[in-house]
DNA sequence: AAAGGTACCAACCGCAGCCAA
DNA sequence: TTTGGCTGCGGTTGGTACCTT
């Protein structure tokens, strides 16, 4: 009867998560998919309960998450699903792909509520766009789940909301795409079959979920019960919604018009005027404006701020401090291998890891390509907190060859790697846009863009750079990125989408996937320990004999793969030399690999010119490889 | 500088529904 | 049909960082 049970009560470790727990639990998932999580702990010797392991991947390791730092228009979102809603997380999280239920609960108690709370008290100051709204009081209704006199103030707001006056949104459309993305990355990554039709975007890459727009669900019904006062809205705006506006909820997924045509002959709910107003992107702005929710923060890593600082990231101890370039170089994680090194230590390992990715920013007219060694120095191996057993168990299945790294491996991740997840994925979170595509077709040419990317300098610019490489998917923009270590297969990962704010999401998504692979593929699969070359010593490349190399490139897609070949060179060299894994690295300068384009050369420069202590050396520089094209 | 208070958030707890054995 | 594990969900807690006095 029954099954046996997931784990046994004793011996189950409780508590915060270490970076190591999680690159094991990462690297598992990465290789069997989400799921089966009764499994997880016993395949990985994870001394966690199903549950925990569960939690964790959902609430903080799944790619695709965003944390910290919630938008305007996220705050107007929560603010007004939760008064729609009540305290449903999860389904308010339905609509908030790249946001955990977790996350907004969190948020909602110690941000919004109070603000709320404080609004409230000064409820004569409401926007007049709620003053003279004459939405229908129809949310009166037994969905309007919540009973506190918040979510009652912003239930009563919300009838009042003016759905008839907001422009068409994009939002929803990005669902559609995200869907695309999140079957893409199945195929790719996943050896799980492809998910059922009824999928949709959950923030993560894997998880099934149930359709948010349901029978029940009180968007619907809401306009169902208020159908009487819907002549008061535009009905013909709906009527013309995008097909993948009405896929969001679980309706999306497919790929193409056939897959939309197909969807819409569905049984598709009708797209209710309050969600329109919902998704619509302007409307949550002016609602987070009204309600005064924004607290003022500033995200460090939006350029849009208008500062050219560098900012610092935060120190990992004994890792390499980073910094982030606005406007000029986000992924560019500036090294100092001296501040970074620790002779004390007796173990040392200098992974190599290429993060590459193209990004254009639509800011300060410049097309930055990114491409990032992460170079540490100094991880002590720590044998107390991870066993070889566990090193072992984490990697049953098989990978015999690698056996004799996995102790090295789990003990030098320690906290640097999850260090770097949570920096880069800051860095990640508030990215701009990536390559934009000049087309539109005929049978995009009446879609609703957002953001009208035939105008934009991103365009002109993408004509004379990209145009004759990249595949050419008219009416949209495209985005390629290049998994790390797999540059020369090219897997490039083509993602489409119909807006700017769509190419924000489905890079977040992506890059995060590609970060966690890069981790669980490079760093697990790959050699940990690899010697970079000094001055005297061999180079690794033939296109030098001075240890610096020069990736000589016309263009990004020249240097890109040159910059692979060098990448997998200097870990073929790693693998091959025993001497490079369990020494002690002593003080290696590094290798800097410069683009042969003299337009490259300005962000050494700007380095240079930070004196910022931690960048200043271009010799602590591993590798810039970056490209400004046009303008 | 130290102590106390507060804010934040990751993680746990417990419940309910689902479903496999 | 019954049993009990799995999963999703919302509420709560505990640890840490920050702020105030």
């Amino acid at each position: 009867m029954g099954r046996p049970p997931c784990c046994d009560k004793e011996g189950i470790k409780k508590g915060p998560w270490t970076p190591e727990e999680d690159i094991i639990l990462v690297s598992y998932i990465q290789e069997h998919g989400p799921g089966n999580w009764r499994s997880v702990p016993i395949n990985t010797g994870l001394m966690r309960c199903s549950k925990s392991c569960r939690l964790r991947w959902t609430n903080y390791l799944r790619p695709g998450i965003k944390r910290g730092n919630f938008t305007a228009h996220e705050e107007g979102i929560i603010v007004h699903l939760q008064s729609l809603l009540g305290n449903r997380w999860a389904a308010i999280a339905s609509y908030l792909p790249q946001r955990t239920d977790n996350d907004i609960k969190n948020y909602w108690n110690t941000h919004l509520k109070k603000k709320l709370a404080a609004n409230s008290n000064s409820s004569s100051n409401r926007h007049p766009i709620f003053a003279d709204a004459t939405f229908p009081s129809a949310a009166t209704g037994s969905h309007t789940a919540s009973s506190n006199s918040d979510v009652n103030q912003m239930a009563a707001i919300a009838r009042r909301s003016p759905f008839a006056d907001c422009p068409s949104s994009s939002y929803a459309s990005s669902m559609d795409n995200i869907s695309k993305l999140l079957d893409g990355f199945m195929k790719t990554n996943s050896p799980s079959p492809p998910p059922p039709p009824l999928h949709h975007y959950d923030g993560g890459c894997y998880d099934d979920v149930k359709p948010t727009v349901d029978v029940g669900n009180p968007l619907l019904s809401f306009d169902c019960m208020s159908g009487a006062d819907l002549d008061c809205f535009d009905v013909h705006q709906q009527q013309q919604q995008p097909a993948s506006f009405m896929e969001y909820g679980g309706y999306g997924g497919g790929y193409g018009d056939e897959s939309k045509q197909q969807l819409m002959n569905q049984a598709t709910p009708p797209l209710s005027s309050i969600e329109k107003w919902l998704f619509d992107e302007a409307a949550a702005e002016q609602v987070a404006d009204l309600m005064d929710l924004s607290d003022g923060r500033q995200n460090p890593f939006d350029s849009s701020n208008g500062s050219d600082e560098i900012i610092e990231l935060p120190h990992v101890p004994d890792s390499a401090p980073s910094c982030l370039l606005p406007r000029i170089n986000l992924f560019d994680l500036a090294v100092n291998q001296n501040m970074a090194h620790d002779n004390a230590l007796q173990e040392t390992w200098t992974p190599l890891s290429y993060f590459s990715a193209r990004r254009h920013r639509n800011y300060g007219n410049l097309y930055v390509r990114h491409s990032t060694i992460l170079h540490h120095n100094s991880f002590k191996l720590e044998k107390d907190e991870i066993s070889e057993n566990d090193a072992h168990n984490s990697q049953s299945d098989g990978d015999a060859k690698q056996e004799g790294n996995t102790s090295k491996l789990f003990g030098s991740l320690e906290a640097h790697i999850g260090e770097e997840i949570k920096i880069l994925g800051a860095a990640i979170s508030d990215v701009g846009v990536l390559e934009v595509n000049s087309g539109k077709d005929s049978g995009n040419q009446n879609a609703d863009f957002s953001y009208d990317i035939s105008s934009s300098p991103i365009q002109k610019s993408r004509q004379s750079t990209f145009e004759a490489k990249d595949a050419v998917h008219a009416g949209i923009e495209q985005l390629t990125l290049c998994s790390p270590y797999k540059v020369n297969n090219f897997e490039a990962h083509i993602v489409e989408a119909d807006s700017i704010y769509e190419f924000n999401s489905l890079f977040k998504c992506r890059m995060e996937e590609v970060l966690v692979q890069s981790i669980s593929e490079s760093s697990i699969s790959q050699p940990l320990t690899v010697k970079l070359e000094d001055e005297s010593s061999e180079p690794l490349s033939s296109d030098s004999g001075t240890g610096t190399h020069f990736i000589d490139g016309s263009s990004v897609e020249d240097s890109d793969p040159q910059f692979a070949q060098l990448n997998d060179e200097a870990l073929v060299c790693a693998t091959s030399n025993a001497t490079c894994r369990n020494e002690s690295i002593e003080e290696k300068s590094s290798e800097a690999l410069l683009v042969g384009n003299k337009d490259y050369s300005e962000l050494p420069n700007e380095l240079l010119k930070s004196g910022d202590p931690q960048t200043a050396d271009i010799s602590e520089i591993q590798v810039q490889v970056i490209e400004a094209t046009g303008h």
